[in-house]
DNA sequence: CGTATTCTTCCTACTAGTTGGTAGTTTCCA
DNA sequence: TGGAAACTACCAACTAGTAGGAAGAATACG
């Protein structure tokens, strides 16, 4: 047996470099093949690990979003008021697309191709995205209690916009190739949540 | 020859059922095939219409960009506030989404898939995107000087954001299978920019 | 301790089906 | 009669997935 819980199984470079793969092509956008290259092994040992293609993305999103569940509760532990929390948020993909280093959302890319998916990997990944509009309401609504945040409609709403805001943004920066527009559409985005002076 | 301009075409009838199947699952998710199943005649048959898939995805974004100028124009020309604009884009879509005849933007889909897309349809892809936006930035510059629209930043920001949202809506109304959500996150977004009392 | 045995991981070699694309032919209509 | 549009019949490359074996490490047992 292998020293347990290693930082980098091959089962986990396996699952690191789909995500990449499927971070700029899609569910049908790469194959056994391409990851075989990439972690250097063969694709027959690929299926030892992952008996067949839906096996490996479901795992691959399952993980995706208990990481997200993980660093969601890290965030909520250190950063106390809602403004913060949104902004640590949006700046946490300001920079991941603009370092190039996870330029786009696996569930995003996934979320877009939903219908032609394997039934098995879109439920998980409409649960990463019922995971994470949960959250956001439920930071709007803490915020609003809080004074931190001003909300012009129900915390469910301003979730779902702040939610459509990102993807939509992140969409944005792909499209243009500019990684830059991000920040330029979160920026308006958080300060209409913030409460100031001029209200 | 057939009836000039004839409506349907069998090369018209392979672009339709070809955006219908990009619509749902991108580039890599249709083959000719497919098309070829939906059509009615045989996978080389296709070939004499659009000699490579390369081919016919980039005449189909180029029409659509075409067409989307085209509806823009006349959208215009009956629609004199800017506001009012902005409403009949945003509940064109809602309306394709909801009756499922067109639940979601192709060059969305394309623009998702970016960076794995051949260099002559991406090009195309992004062009569809800068024509959207700077057309929104019009409309949003326009309103603003007639005073129908009340923006809190630049045209050009205003108009990214719009479309962000608009982008962002659909792909939750996709993800979590509602296709109400759409007009749920864009009443607020619409609303934002209208003139009223309580401002 | 040594040594069998099992388990894990990877391998080579293969399969059946699909992919985009080609060659050459027929059909049909202006 | 000539061109457009369809066809049959291919092809090489690639797809996910399988069968069966080799190497090594952990474990069980005498």
């Amino acid at each position: 047996m292998r020293f347990m819980s290693n930082l980098s199984s091959t089962s986990d470079e396996i699952l690191a470099s789909a995500r990449n793969l499927i971070m700029s092509g899609g569910y049908n956008g790469f194959s056994y093949a391409d990851i075989s290259e990439v972690v250097g092994i063969r694709k027959a040992s690929i299926h030892h690990h992952f008996p067949s293609k839906v096996d490996l993305v479901r795992e691959l999103v399952k993980r995706y979003r208990e990481d997200g569940e993980t660093n969601v509760a890290t965030l909520e532990q250190n950063v106390p008021d809602a403004l913060g929390i949104l902004s640590v948020y949006a700046n946490h993909w300001a920079k991941c697309i603009e370092d190039a280093s996870r330029p786009y959302c696996v569930c995003a890319l996934l979320a877009s191709e939903l219908p032609s998916l394997p039934a098995e990997v879109a439920t998980e990944v409409t649960a990463f995205f019922r995971f994470i509009s949960s959250w956001l309401t439920s930071v709007m609504d803490r915020g609003s209690q809080q004074g931190t945040l001003i909300l012009a409609n129900a915390p469910e709403i301003e979730a779902e916009a702040f939610l459509a805001t990102v993807y939509g943004a992140m969409l944005s920066a792909r499209a243009y190739g500019k990684p830059e527009v991000f920040a330029v559409i979160l920026q308006p985005a958080l300060s209409r949540l913030t409460p100031s002076i001029s209200h």
